[in-house]
DNA sequence: CTCTGTGCAAACTCTTTGCACTACC
DNA sequence: GGTAGTGCAAAGAGTTTGCACAGAG
């Protein structure tokens, strides 16, 4: 915990338990969580804690580049700790969202592309997940 | 119009003047247009058209592969027909959204990652573009 | 003690839906 | 003429905002 603390005071970010709850939270996951996700998370030890708290720690937390936010689901967004740049795929079947490494693809860690600067990018593949082709099979 | 024409009726579309409407304004662009921004260009020829059709319309191209939604600004969808297959790239100060071909980029071409099976890829590069740079070093 | 953060509710925006009327085929 | 598409208005969902109170430094 004295960790989080530390990584929040680095950032010039006032310390409030709500705010080191929801970083615990995405540490703690490997999972894509959605804002409403989230908050149910929240609500077991913040039994009073609010969506636009949600919202807001989320906001603060992107602009200081702890949490990335994800919009692969067309219809709201969700978050994950900012690790080692990865991409996502979404399966149109079950609904996850999966990390994908793309080593082989120099090209996507270029900082510059025709003259534009690169500052973000996005990877989002959708398709059918490795696990539901399987049971695609089956049936 | 006849080519516009036959596209529908080969996908088996009911052909509408609104339908043939929106086809033509999105054949004859090249920005990336929001439902709200191809409402308002339909309206001079379609005085009367509503919000509702465009969207309905837009999303049965959509299925039937005749425009790609991208959904590169977090709150608003927009459309293009549906041409080879590029990248976006959204200048976050001016706001523009332009593409990006990715030919050095051959894994991303792969329909197939990590066992999972793509369908659609959707590259978003977010940064400053070139225009954008050169303005901000003369000011 | 001061200033920022939180919780609550209302507002906002984009998108979807239900229904009667229209118009393709 | 029958079925599918359109226009309209209302509903829905996610997100943002304003404000009073609470709490961190």
């Amino acid at each position: 915990m004295e960790k989080k603390v530390d990584l929040l005071k680095q950032k010039k970010i006032r310390i409030t338990p709500q705010r080191l709850g929801i970083l615990d939270i995405l540490e703690k996951t490997n999972e894509h969580l959605t804002v409403e996700e989230l908050y149910d998370r929240m609500k077991p030890k913040f039994p009073a804690i609010s969506l636009a708290t949600v919202y807001s720690v989320l906001e603060l937390y992107k602009k200081n580049g702890i949490v990335v936010e994800i919009r692969i689901m067309l219809d709201r967004a969700c978050f994950e700790i900012r690790l080692d740049h990865h991409h996502h795929f979404y399966c149109k079947t079950c609904g996850k969202i999966i990390d994908i490494d793309l080593h082989p693809c120099p090209a996507l860690k270029k900082e510059e592309v025709e003259g534009h600067t690169i500052e973000e990018l996005h990877g989002y593949f959708y398709g059918v997940c490795r696990d539901c082709k399987k049971k695609d099979n089956i049936l």
